[in-house]
RNA sequence: GGCCCGUUCGUCUAGCGGUUAGGACAUCGCCCUCUCAAGGCGGAGAUCACGGGUUCGAAUCCCGUACGGGCUACCA
């Protein structure tokens, strides 16, 4: 199996070729993982190859698709930082960008078609079809349409188009060929028997195009090079080649792509928990991170290099390192690319992360937040050294923001009835109140003073402190924490945890 | 049933006839340490699905088999 540079085009096309490429979403649903990330390749070609690239909304399917999930296409692809060249909202020079808005072209091309003799209409009812092909898959071997219809003598099929009898258009596929072969610019050379193509759908009675028949006037009227898309079409890609060559159109490049499976290795569903890029969002991702994540799901730089920014995707992308087999979806990887990229963030940028988490979850106002400016930044990277996902900001740093924490029973006999916990929290509140500053190196200051005079583990003093302060025994830095808090919120919790800190003989026999 | 695609550590992958089969996540241990992280160091983990060939030599090339997936729709 030969691969193919991407420098060196399989179907002998110039290189001076302006390439073309389309993302084309059913909008039957949100933004999906697995089109995300054919989107993202589809992208990051056309940037590498100094192209165009296009968004077109296949939504021939009147049932299922909806405006409201175009609209949520539009919003994961720009979230994710993708941008088209042509599409909705960027109209070009190819549009509509919408299938249903293309209705004129399709009817226009069958005109075509049938004028060269590579469509005809077929009479037979799905019914009788469905009956025949059980037949035929029982019996063994090819179960594909007859072709009965195609050699109907034309004055009769003129005749019972006349009388308005329902009828489909049929795709004439050339008997006197061999086979259907093409150059995959991902695996290489493909080959399909002509025998196994039977004259498929072009046109459905009720006028409709087929996905077959309506993707491919659109790719050519387009001027699409190179189709880059999911594994699932591989084996439609033979009649596509087939309806491009009856248009007497230049067949473009395909390019298919593994599928992405969940982690039980089978197709991506809602039970493998999110499947949609914008439930990744609200669950705390950064878009550099799915993007990032969703890029080497597949494809690799050099099989060393993890952090791949969109610069560095449009700068390198490669059709020859797209990988064969399917990926399996797996979080924790995610998880780990989310905490890298919240890490390189700066307390400034990381600090306009974290505003909208505080402000949804009530803790804060648009005005605070604004007010209190300083001490988000002070407070920024605290957290993003700690966190994966932005989710986990609020219950780090809640008790930064309420009036009191409550301390859970189970904690509170552990820790601050633990012996000279309550002797540590008198002499620590006594401490923090006689500073004449207030910030973080004093306090700590003071603070590790206590331990040697009153003669206990700096650990017991720190943790008793700690979830007085806190409300629990894992918070961001001690010091940093109580400077945020402030001394009089943090006196009043020395003070209230010391009321539950009495030494009770229950909880220490 | 027919046609097509795929198979390297648990996961994502590197590998293009000669490598101790490399890296990353996860995992384990140690160090650092006010908790948790982060970071540093180190470990374990892949008879390259299986069986035949070709070759001096195969994870890499060829043929089968098994398993998984896709298409075989008047879905996309």
């Amino acid at each position: 199996m030969s691969r193919t540079k991407d420098s060196t085009d399989p179907k002998g096309h110039p290189l001076s070729a302006p390439v073309r490429v389309r993302f084309a979403p059913s909008p039957t649903g949100h933004l999906h993982i697995g089109g995300a990330r054919t989107a993202i390749y589809n992208w990051a070609f056309a940037r590498r190859m100094g192209g165009t690239f296009i968004l077109r909304i296949d939504d021939t399917d009147p049932e299922r698709s909806t405006d409201e999930n175009v609209q949520a296409i539009l919003r994961g692809l720009r979230w994710l930082g993708l941008d088209w060249d042509e599409g909705p909202e960027a109209e070009g020079a190819h549009g509509s960008y919408f299938q249903t808005q293309r209705m004129g072209t399709y009817t226009d091309a069958l005109e075509s078609l049938r004028a060269s003799g590579h469509a005809y209409p077929c009479f037979c009812t799905a019914e009788v079809l469905e009956e025949r092909r059980q037949g035929a898959r029982t019996a063994g071997g090819f179960a594909g349409y007859d072709r009965r219809c195609r050699s109907l003598d034309p004055a009769v099929v003129a005749e019972r188009l006349a009388a308005g009898e329902p009828h489909v258009w049929r795709l004439a596929v050339p008997l006197d060929r061999e086979e259907v072969a093409f150059e995959d610019a991902i695996r290489g050379a493909m080959s399909f028997p002509q025998s196994a193509l039977d004259d498929f759908v072009l046109v459905r009675t009720d006028g409709t195009p087929t996905y077959n028949y309506a993707s491919v006037v659109d790719d050519a009227l387009m001027e699409i090079t190179h189709v880059i898309r999911g594994d699932d079409h591989l084996s439609n890609t033979p009649r596509q080649i087939l309806v491009f060559e009856a248009l007497g159109h230049e067949v473009p490049v395909f390019a298919h792509l593994p599928m992405i499976w969940g982690a039980d290795g089978k197709r991506l569903s809602k039970r493998h928990g999110a499947t949609s890029v914008e439930a990744y969002r609200d669950e705390g991702y950064l878009p550099q991170a799915v993007l990032n994540y969703l890029a080497l799901l597949g494809w690799s730089l050099d099989g060393e290099t993890t952090i791949v920014s969109r610069e560095m995707l449009a700068a390198s992308f490669a059709l020859d390192r797209v990988s064969h087999n399917p990926a399996i979806f797996d979080t924790e990887k995610l998880d780990w690319m989310n905490g890298v990229y919240i890490r390189e963030m700066t307390p400034d940028a990381f600090a306009d992360v974290m505003t909208p988490w505080l402000v949804d979850a009530a803790l804060l106002t648009m005005e605070d937040a604004a007010s209190q400016r300083d001490r988000l930044t002070v407070l920024a990277p605290l957290v993003s050294e700690r966190i994966k996902r932005l989710d986990e900001i609020v219950p780090m740093v809640s008790f930064l923001f309420i009036d009191a924490v409550e301390i859970d029973p189970a904690v509170a006999a552990k820790v601050l009835g633990a012996p000279g916990a309550r002797d540590g929290l008198a002499a620590a509140a006594q401490a923090l109140a006689a500073l004449r500053a207030f910030d973080a190196p004093v306090i700590e200051e003071a603070l590790r003073a206590l331990p040697e005079r009153l003669g206990m583990k700096a650990k017991v003093l720190f943790q008793a402190v700690r979830v007085a302060v806190t409300g629990a025994t894992v918070s961001p830095p001690l010091f940093e924490s109580i400077e945020l808090l402030g001394r009089e919120r943090t006196l009043a919790r020395l003070e209230a945890a010391l009321s539950i800190a009495v030494d009770d003989p229950a909880t220490h026999p």
